[in-house]
DNA sequence: AACTGACCAAAATAATAATCCGGTCATTTC
DNA sequence: GAAATGACCGGATTATTATTTTGGTCAGTT
């Protein structure tokens, strides 16, 4: 009963509008394109999406939902919170580097600050720390770390990472990834306070 | 023997610089507007500068001048370490952004990217962070707090310190003062590890 | 009923004209 | 004759206009 009678017109415009996304942006798409990828007439596309915006609302919650994937995958129940947390934003932010759609996105808001494009990246972060806001919550419960509100406490160590991470603005030398690791643990967990 | 028989075209042209800069920016402010605003030829203006960049120069170091008696005012050597530098950031901070020619600088780097403006305050911060650095190393090695690279933990410090203050990106509530000053102990100096 | 693509107005882009501005230097001032 | 000046230059920026593109619609086709 799974037979394909019809061409699923759906799966082709949602397909072919990740694929020109990532290859051309959110600027850089255009319906017609999408409409010509899918091999699908351009009204059909409206059809199913309300406007442009809707579809591409659409492929980033298909990122968001890689990215979580990914983020679980990561995790290890044996490890301790630290470790877990150092690794799963490791591996989100290496796995967000290199996703064409994501990097694309980034180079447009940077060269022409496209407003959908960063809404769409600001989306992205704000799923970055919702997860790790949940996760936080459940170490501070289980008392593996200090009490502290979840929500402020995953928006500063993705901050705190970034700070690490970033490049660029030559404020401070880039550090390999073992520095990263040990800088992250000793200013997120650690502190500067004596004990 | 002070006795000003030449009107100091020096100091004019710096007086007028810098109000020209407040006023409209490092884009805005002409050669001429400057040079007529001294009540100076625009060729006097070259005798001091080499070109418009050098005149910027000399008025964002004055800028950095500023704020640096501003934190040396704030520093109390009664307090801690801590205590110390959380009103440095917070003056210095509050200091920079009521500045006209910072406020106008950063409004144009915001609305244009005049380069040259992104760099003058890329002098500034990083200016802030030499000086954190050099209290930290000094907070360090009187044991006041854990040994660090002083360079990199001040900036760090710089960066928290502006994630907390941070409004506008919709990613966590505005705080208040006291939130800010408790929130950047915490994750600064007590860090999340249960001690 | 599902789908299509010619069509439209608004927005973006390209082409062109007009203006501005950093920097120079021959001339003037003292 | 050293210091100061401002008319002047060409490259860059901006204002203006013409042209093209594009998101979205809908009458017509399948």
């Amino acid at each position: 009963m799974a037979e394909r009678k019809q061409p699923d017109r759906r799966r082709q415009v949602m397909e072919a509008a990740a694929r020109s996304f990532e290859t051309f942006g959110y600027k850089g798409t255009t319906m017609d394109q999408v409409a010509k990828l899918a091999q699908v007439g351009k009204g059909t596309i409206y059809t199913f999406y309300a406007n442009k915006e809707e579809l591409f609302e659409e492929i980033m919650k298909g990122l968001i939902q890689e990215l979580k994937v990914v983020a679980d995958e990561t995790q290890d129940g044996k490890l301790p919170f630290a470790d877990n947390l150092m690794n799963v934003l490791h591996k989100v932010s290496d796995y967000r580097d290199r996703h064409a759609l994501a990097a694309k996105l980034s180079q447009e808001v940077r060269d022409i600050g496209t407003p959908m494009a960063k809404e769409g990246l600001e989306k992205v972060e704000k799923a970055i720390i919702g997860y790790i806001a949940r996760h936080v919550k459940e170490a501070s419960d289980k008392g593996e770390i200090r009490p502290c509100s979840p929500e402020l406490t995953a928006y500063m160590m993705l901050k705190m990472y970034l700070a690490l991470t970033a490049e660029g603005h030559h404020l401070h030398e880039p550090l390999g990834k073992e520095e990263i690791l040990e800088s992250f643990r000793f200013y997120c967990f650690e502190g500067l306070a004596i004990r």
